[in-house]
DNA sequence: GCCCGGTAGTTTATCGATTCACATGAGGTT
DNA sequence: AACCTCATGTGAATCGATAAACTACCGGGC
């Protein structure tokens, strides 16, 4: 009455299990003849092949590779950024024939499912490092390589060289003209506790993320090599259009105003974009905007925006390939750290001598300034 | 020397295997005290805990959902409404608890990763039906869900109400006087050889995918409601803009020029949009131009292009809910059938008078015209 | 005449847990 | 005093396969 299973298909036939095993596995193992019955057989009963299950329990491989994110895997589908990076890794693991399991490590509630995941190997994208998913991964052991996160000895790690990245953003505003540079950043509180709103956070924050800690960085060192200003920051609670406009707003109501924004994302720069135009601010006559990734839809916005381009479907491919490797040899690989590229476009040029100034009202006073900026909402 | 195990930890505590076992999944099962001293061991001897692969194979689930995609997995991490399809399903099974695993069906070359996959049950997303990777899914009778993908009796289906949205788009075009129809599509060859290059079809093709087919009828179903001529259709090889550039290069040497031009995606609408563009036709003044599935860069493009809404993320939600409910209570759901709607934008508007003829020549006859359209194979 | 190697299969041990039925003792009931 | 119940645990059976070592047979080389 049970479902029919190896054993009961080889009792079935009158051979033992392992030939049977063996006509699915290992062809060459036994007559071509005795292997045709079997598949006969075995359709006639209904066996749907060998359990993937207990395949892999046996082997010991599951042919699969993990993808941990933090938190929302809609974002991770969602964001332009990390689908293309999905769709490097994507490519080499169905190379590889490997299948792709998506874990989710959430921030809190639990470690997800990365507890119960049967996978071979984990790339870690981007988690937070004290993600309970991430603890749970750890304490497992399994072979993994680290993209856009801390490096650690011992691990493959796979990082783009966010920090010169920034520089060159902010370096490239700054050679310009510009001297008031304010940034538009993600997360980026010093507390764990995650904000629900964009909020100022001045220019000394932090964040749990070291791809947002390593840009962050990058912007003061352009900053301070170029000899302005650091730039005064709003940290936005997630990283999507919609908060970009937010925290333009809260940027620009400065005064005087920034004469230019760097964006932690593209994304971000294209809310800018938005609620500059909302305003009624020419870009880039009077606010120039960097954003960073160079996504596709940086090189549609209007004007076309200039950007850090980073490889992220190379990214994808390179972790999953040495993590492939690491599997294949048992060596844990070594770390990349991949090139970013200014790509300047539209969005970017030196300010206009009363760009500061322009939209206010012409008898312009600090005071006026300010409360204009504020009624605009 | 082996590995920690349930067996060695109990062994080594002088208790049975399944009071350790019910230490990590049934801590009401023992005392408190009993239970924290099993989880010191644990940690002093290095047990990672219970292992998914011997545990999923005693329980018989994964708790893991597979999505079956058709052959490139980069694609369908690249494409705009695919990637929404998987937010949604991401977003539900994460609530779930489920881990998400992604697999692809070759179009040649074996059976992929379907034969080996660890899955409680299957989202099979617009799969060629004549797919190996898709006859797997079937003999190993994972309960399945079919999206995009003609329906069949005893499987749960979503989908799109295709064939009325590309109704309406064309049904739109004829409102405001278009005669001279053309169609962008894929892989809509009869042959089962996967075409190179885009190719005219004339107006009889079919296709090996559901979704097409059915959009293909609707746009000839619209021009027989509208008393306009069928749609000539080129079929791309791959859904991209490269190819929808390529594809209205084709459509607009035709003799007259057709007025309109409907495409079966929005990716590649954009594609013909550049294309146009780079012919120095203007849209919608010269070439009026729909789309399909409104994905996010529709609305971004220049002009804003008029186009069929589809509820990608929604369909994916729902895929994943009903899945998770078979598998809940054993009944296989119910099919579902999700409305479109037509999006207008700028991309459209009445044909010029003079328009189909404004660069080529004035001259034409209804016997010229239908000639024309033939000898341009 | 003996040993060798290849082919076609079989036997036995194992992968690492969960489940179900049952054991034991403490405390409370009637 | 006999009976029940609850809280804690135990033991045996099972989930469905694969790996490694071993048997039996057959033809060939020296």
């Amino acid at each position: 009455m049970s479902r029919t299973t190896l054993l009961s298909l080889a009792q079935a036939l009158g051979v033992s299990r392992t030939t049977v095993s063996n006509a699915y596995s290992r062809p060459e193992k036994l007559s071509a003849e005795l292997r045709e019955r079997i598949f006969a057989t075995a359709r006639e009963l209904g066996y749907e092949g060998p359990s993937p299950l207990a395949a892999s329990l046996r082997k010991g491989r599951t042919d699969s590779i993990g993808v941990l994110f933090t938190d929302d895997l809609g974002y991770a589908f969602s964001d332009p950024v990390s689908t293309l990076f999905l769709a490097g890794v994507a490519g080499q693991l169905q190379e590889a024939g490997h299948a792709l399991t998506v874990l989710s490590a959430p921030r809190s509630g639990g470690s997800g499912p990365m507890s119960r995941a049967m996978v071979d190997g984990l790339i870690v994208y981007s988690v937070d490092e004290d993600s309970p998913g991430l603890a749970v991964a750890r304490k497992r052991a399994i072979p993994s390589v680290l993209v856009d996160q801390a490096p650690e000895t011992g691990t493959a790690c796979v990082n783009v060289d966010d920090r010169v990245g920034a520089e060159a953003a902010v370096a490239h505003l700054a050679a310009q003209g510009h001297a008031a540079i304010a940034g538009v950043a993600v997360a980026a509180g010093d507390s764990g506790a995650a904000a629900e709103q964009c909020v100022l956070v001045g220019n000394n924050a932090t964040s749990r993320s070291y791809v947002v800690r390593e840009r962050m960085v990058g912007w003061r060192h352009g900053c301070e090599d170029a000899g302005v200003p650091p730039p005064v920051m709003v940290s936005c609670p997630a990283n999507d259009a919609e908060h970009g406009r937010h925290a333009a707003r809260l940027l620009l109501e400065a005064v005087p105003r920034p004469t230019a924004l760097v964006c932690l994302s593209d994304e971000l720069a294209l809310g800018v974009m938005a609620e500059l135009a909302a305003q009624d601010l020419r870009v880039p006559a009077d606010v120039s905007v960097v954003g960073f990734d160079d996504s596709p839809a940086a090189a549609m916005a209007q004007p076309p925006l200039t950007t850090v381009r980073q490889p992220a479907r190379d990214k994808g491919a390179l972790a999953a390939q040495l993590l492939l490797d690491r599997l294949r040899t048992g060596e844990a690989g070594s770390s990349q750290l991949l090139a970013t590229e200014l790509v300047v476009r539209s969005s970017t040029a030196a300010p206009a001598a009363d760009a500061a100034t322009r939209p206010a009202d012409p008898s312009r006073s600090r005071k006026g300034r300010r409360h204009a900026g504020r009624s605009d909402r």
